[in-house]
DNA sequence: ACTAACGGGACCTCCCGTTGAT
DNA sequence: ATCAACGGGAGGTCCCGTTAGT
């Protein structure tokens, strides 16, 4: 899809820096004055691209949030052919790279699923439709890990992925709450205790 | 400890109702006209018992949800006989008491310190502070088991601890967020697999 | 410099009745409410004009009554010929003219000077400014009097000035403060004996 | 009037910390609550000794403010063996002593009757009740020289009273403005060059 | 004489969205 | 497509004074 002629501008800074006024304070308390004092956009262009704040907030969810949270996921889940391991290794590289905002403003798209999620219907759904992508990598990972014999038969793929899932989130949050690392390495040494029990029992 | 003429029945109304409106629109969206109009309390009473929304706000972390969260899980972790089985089963009770709660809202504490912890470092030390004491009766927890030879050796309890805390939170996240028990079942179930994986190898 | 549709009405007219509402009853004690009720003006009009109301006081100080209090003195010291005598008459004509506003509400810069030079720095500097425009005018006077002959050689005419300063506004605080004319004329002609005290000896 | 056995320790430390809160900060600006947390009385033993803010800014003025700017004048005035110069030297002394308050905060009579003034007719007679003794004095003063013959006949004990007291309130006045000593050092300079023309023409 | 608790209103500030013009 | 100006209301805070009780 090549772009006519770089028709938006002003819609793409307004998208990102709104992105950071709510990963920074939440989408309730971003607020709108600030993002335009940050971009120089006035009012009444961004009324122009948005219908509303809401509108905003709405598509910083499916144009940055999602691409940021899902891209390294579905990269890492993608071309697998040593499927744990290597998601695994993909998981720590990508928490290493953006530790600092990990660590002091934690996940963009849990934050926002947090706030909003019990407030407004809409938000709920473009979020969860994020999760759902995440999911869906995931447990098509754990699938074919079970094709390979290296996960056990019985368990359920989605079942196991929405686990790793909800760990992960709480993972980031809680070094989000206490601002360090420990909880993070905490977390990734149990997530591996649990991924290595989801192997086949080595039997005799 | 006789009270003269129970004097703060206000006070105490007012923390109750400040926590269900900070636990349904988050703190800097809870209004204080709102729990005002609830209780049917003046301004010029709530500014007398505290000194700031932010005192309010704080007072209700430590008096209202730090008691919510703990308390079901300090008393399943102290008498403990049969420790991990046991406080599993205190889990699954407490979560099936309030699953309503749960899915609609989430935690309190949980939500307070994701909306938070980035924002003010009063209110994340507040909620830190109610963290530690989960974790500490957890790691407590996991001590008596390695002393029972249920749990191996080398494990470090603090951090098993923080796993399950940080597992455990984003549980309840997902499953807010998907407004669904499902991520509340995979959940657990997953939580109950790391725990068995921390058993001693049954050896022949 | 066209003004391509006479926009700062509003902004003019909130600073004429700002400045009206601080000249009566004090800066801090100026009710914003009460200057948009006497304007019309809306409260997303003045803090699209004015950041804040200290914004507006100090824009008050620069442009309301930094004009008031300086033209009449900066005109009478200027195009001066006959230098003591025509300023003594231009002060005179002034008190005359606005002598109802000065024994009721005294010296607009006075008043301010008073009440936020302990409170607020950034007021002291805008009122300092204004003073010392109305000092150097003075000394400029006094030194081309000097220059004539008509002032003694020995004296500093930035002091001179400085006491003219001070005793004028003196005498228009007591003015205020008695709320009547006797100490107005009292002190114009103490002022008056004063300014014949620098004259040189009339030696023989 | 002998005290009956120290009856109200608390009316007197109200009064003293009313002094310097409403010195500080202005009348209406002072804050009741802010009185009460420094000398930990409580509202309603503020209450009972005082009928409302009002009162109890009054009765500053009058116990309080009163004596703290009349005293060093009527000594200096009373026993004026050699009127003028002693009065002058006294006048030196005093501002030296209290030189720092006086600059940072200026008279506090001479700031209440600049905001109180035309705000509050109750505050202005009470307030002028003070001048007034203060100028008596001075015009005492200026008699008794004229009865030395170190006066000129033809002048108004009071007027020139009036004058003194007007320039030293503006001195005090432009001091605290700028900050500074030197429109304290230029206005006392002025002042005796002002006295000094008071001398009779000292004829062949 | 003194206290805790409370009533109630005024005030500043913030912020989302609209409108007419260009 | 973009802008300045504006409307309108909600929200948190402060503060004076009252009252029932001791």
């Amino acid at each position: 899809m090549p772009a006519k002629r770089e028709p938006d501008q002003t819609r793409k800074s307004l998208l990102v820096a709104a992105f950071w006024e709510i990963y920074q304070k939440g989408y309730q308390a971003a607020a709108i004055d600030k993002i335009l004092e940050e971009t120089g956009v006035t009012k009444g262009a961004l009324y122009h691209h948005f219908k509303n704040k809401k509108d905003l907030g709405l598509t910083v969810v499916d144009e940055i949030i999602g691409g940021i949270v899902l891209q390294p996921w579905l990269e890492a889940c993608a071309d697998a052919s040593q499927p744990i391991e290597a998601c695994a290794a993909a998981f720590r590289h990508h928490l290493n790279e953006h530790e600092r905002y990990i660590i002091e403003l934690g996940c963009p798209l849990n934050n926002l699923a947090q706030e909003m999620s019990p407030v407004d219907e809409d938000f709920r759904e473009r979020i969860n439709a994020v999760y759902r992508k995440w999911q869906a990598a995931l447990a098509g990972l754990v699938a074919r890990a079970q094709a390979c014999g290296r996960v056990r038969e019985g368990l359920d793929p989605e079942r196991v992925a929405s686990y790793i899932v909800s760990s992960f989130e709480g993972i980031i949050g809680m070094a989000k709450t206490t601002q360090s690392r420990e909880f993070l390495d905490a977390g990734l040494e149990g997530l591996e205790a649990y991924a290595l029990s989801l192997q086949p029992e080595p039997q005799s």
